[in-house]
DNA sequence: GAGTTTATTTTGGTATACCGTTTTCTGCTC
DNA sequence: GAGCAGAAAACGGTATACCAAAATAAACTC
């Protein structure tokens, strides 16, 4: 038996235990993130809290001071808006890359959908969605694009957290409009071309905006 | 008199110190970077080495092993292919994004192209002509994009220096091509559409691809 | 009582030390 | 000489300690 089972090491211990904390709104944005407390906290070291911490920025969950402090990242319209402009411009090139591919292979994608049909919550369907878009972006085969799109993930997620946390409404119909919109997506990968499977993607983010919950922008 | 100024913190220390001698081609792809030996040499301790290997890391200048030795990464053709489909993904929309904001002033372009032309060196040709793109990048004013072609930027030059350094060939001719090229996409910006920059600048940087010494790639 | 200076505490940057794992070296076996 | 087993060295992960800078609280001045 494989009783050498490696520990996880505590400084992705401290990474996921933060990570989770901040997504699920426990920590709000802004909060100071004092590496003595959290250490304390998490009965570790400050050396892997350390290391956490400058994951956590690198992920964009985390930002720190001039003088070296971390704190909660808090999320601007703007920054939304940002985070809106690269998706319109990664990921129909990405469906564009990744359209041979999933040609001949859809079915990751079909059980995403079936998995999103039978979701139980708000939350869970959100999981889903963004899953779905990272199998099409992990399809393209290019690593630093999925790099790229994970690290956005991230940032999205703590917004769309705090966007549902404030409008409380955990309404499920989100379900079959998700689920639909993926479905024109695969089809699209099964007969279109490349081409018409970026310009669909781009329509179907721009739609996701227009969608979500209005919310002012200013650069 | 500002005799306050705080000292450059030692992370960072280490951090331009390695990814220099990395970009020069001093320390070889592949060689490992162990803490201890590089903070001996560097006359620090080990934990501002430390971060400085992952801040390296994310850059795309260094990469881990799976029992977390840093090793000077080794870029593949394949690798080199990655970037540039992202800089073509990222770049024709960055100026579709910039074209308002430089229509009104493109002297910081212009100022550039200046310089290129009295360039003394390949090196000095090619950081100018990254700062040319850049600037394009920074006037989208999107921040995360900016931070997103700046790490693109890092794996550029490392690839970049290695094929100059195999190649030996110092021509300076490439100063006026490259001039050429962007005094065309700055006269694009002044008079021509956004979505006509964008596409000018998709052409440019696939020329660019193609201009570039010959290299087998595989997937 | 508002504003400013001084003391106190908090906090991050860094050095050092320890330990288990991984790697490399060495010597043995066949 | 090739492969292998064991010893020795190298290395990374982490805890702890110290210090200077920063933030906060307290005291003081007007």
């Amino acid at each position: 038996m494989k009783s050498t089972a490696t520990p996880e090491p505590r400084s992705d211990q401290a990474f996921s235990s933060l990570r989770s904390r901040i997504l699920n709104g426990l920590l709000e944005p802004g909060t100071l993130l004092a590496e003595a407390a959290v250490a304390r906290e998490l009965g570790v070291s400050r050396v892997p809290v350390r290391e956490a911490l400058f994951g956590l920025e690198r992920e964009g969950l985390v930002e720190f001071s001039e003088s070296g402090r971390a704190y909660v990242k808090e999320l601007s319209p703007w920054d939304f808006e940002e985070l809106f402009i690269l998706r319109q411009t990664l990921e129909p090139a990405a469906a564009r890359l990744s359209a041979p591919k999933l040609k001949a292979d859809v079915s990751a994608l079909e059980r995403n959908i079936q998995a999103t049909r039978k979701a139980k919550s708000l939350a869970e369907v959100t999981r889903l969605d963004l899953d779905f878009h990272e199998l099409i972006v992990e399809a393209s085969g290019n690593s630093r694009l999925l790099k790229l799109w994970r690290s956005l993930r991230s940032e999205l997620e703590l917004w769309l957290g705090h966007l549902h946390r404030s409008h409380r409404e955990n309404r499920l119909d989100t379900r079959e409009g998700t689920a639909g919109s993926h479905e024109r997506i695969v089809h699209s990968f099964q007969t279109a071309t490349p081409a018409e499977c970026e310009r669909l993607m781009r329509r179907h983010i721009l739609g996701w905006r227009e969608w979500l919950p209005t919310m002012e922008v200013q650069p």
